[in-house]
DNA sequence: TCATAAAGTCGTCAACACTA
DNA sequence: TAGTGTTGACGACTTTATGA
């Protein structure tokens, strides 16, 4: 298959060194003694086996994109570590955002990990567990005569950069709340006098739901939760498993480099022989 | 312009790896 | 050992390419 993308490449070649390993040729080592297997297709059809206890031994895992992609670094000054590129973005977070938490008097955190600061002059910003601010959100902070209360605050959030959205009046002392996470999250305003610990919001008050109900929602929140993290997990690993496949194609393209250097030169050499035998 | 196939993207599930 | 992170697999949906 000529047209092939290179997301399909990797993914036939993964199958095939999962489906198909044991008959897998060993061309190569990784530096810290893993053997890099490339099968050739001859079009058979291979083993496929039904039964899910041989087949989960034959799918033996790799190690993560992360180590792979970090050995393969560990030589390749120009490739970046993994981990390197997040201690940038922390770094780059921590000049912004969490700047501004620090700074702030009040600062909650929702069920789910995210974080709202209310600062002193009454403007609420949110982040998410990583200390990234959620996008589409801006807050306005309203000190004017026109403001029912001082300090209220008019947060402001959209879907998309620039869309205009919705938004919500909140009084001095009130806060947001999350109550629902996944594509359509929702947000409740709470007062601080509904018994809440500062600091801390959870998603329901204590007392006012019956046990299995209580129970239920508390699963339905772990379970939301769960997906969210897992959907994030899954967006992070796709994005490492294409820089992974990324540093193998430039390592592909400099050991052909090289390859290509050390032919020349050996041909050079041996016309220098050559000519000296005569 | 439309229909169709191929490729790409995303969310979810499940299984394994890792850690406290 | 429970909780959490990682990643392959799968299905649904969207986007892109191509031929009629």
């Amino acid at each position: 298959m000529e047209t092939a993308t290179i997301a399909q490449q990797e993914t036939n070649a993964t199958e095939k060194v999962t489906s198909e390993v044991n008959e897998g040729v060993s061309v190569g080592s990784l530096p810290d003694g893993q053997t890099l297997q490339v099968v050739v297709d001859t079009g058979g059809t291979g083993s496929n086996p039904s039964d899910p206890q041989k087949r989960r031994e034959i799918l033996s895992r790799r190690p993560s994109y992360r180590k792979i992609l970090n050995e393969l670094s560990s030589d390749v000054r120009a490739v970046p570590k993994i981990e390197e590129e997040e201690k940038v973005e922390e770094e780059t977070l921590a000049t912004s955002s969490v700047a501004t938490v620090m700074s702030s008097s009040s600062i909650y955190q929702t069920s789910s990990g995210q974080y709202i600061a209310i600062t002193q002059g009454g403007a609420i910003q949110l982040a998410g567990p990583g200390g990234e601010a959620l996008q589409g959100v801006q807050a306005l902070t309203l000190p004017s005569p026109t403001t029912p209360q001082s300090g209220a605050t008019i947060l402001q959030y959209g879907s998309q950069p620039g869309d205009p959205g919705q938004q919500l009046l909140l009084t001095s002392g009130q806060v947001l709340v999350q109550a629902a996470t996944g594509d359509m999250p929702a947000y409740q305003i709470r007062s601080p006098s509904s018994g809440l610990p500062p600091g801390v919001v959870m998603a329901a008050s204590p007392g006012t739901m019956h046990i299995p109900q209580q129970n239920a929602e508390e699963a339905t929140r772990k379970r939301e939760v769960r997906l969210m993290k897992n959907r994030e997990a899954a967006r992070e690993c796709r994005k490492k498993k294409k820089e992974y496949v990324k540093c193998l194609e430039n390592r592909v393209a400099v050991l052909e480099n090289q390859n290509k250097t050390l032919i020349e030169e050996l041909k050079a050499l041996k016309d220098i022989y050559c000519h000296k035998s005569e």
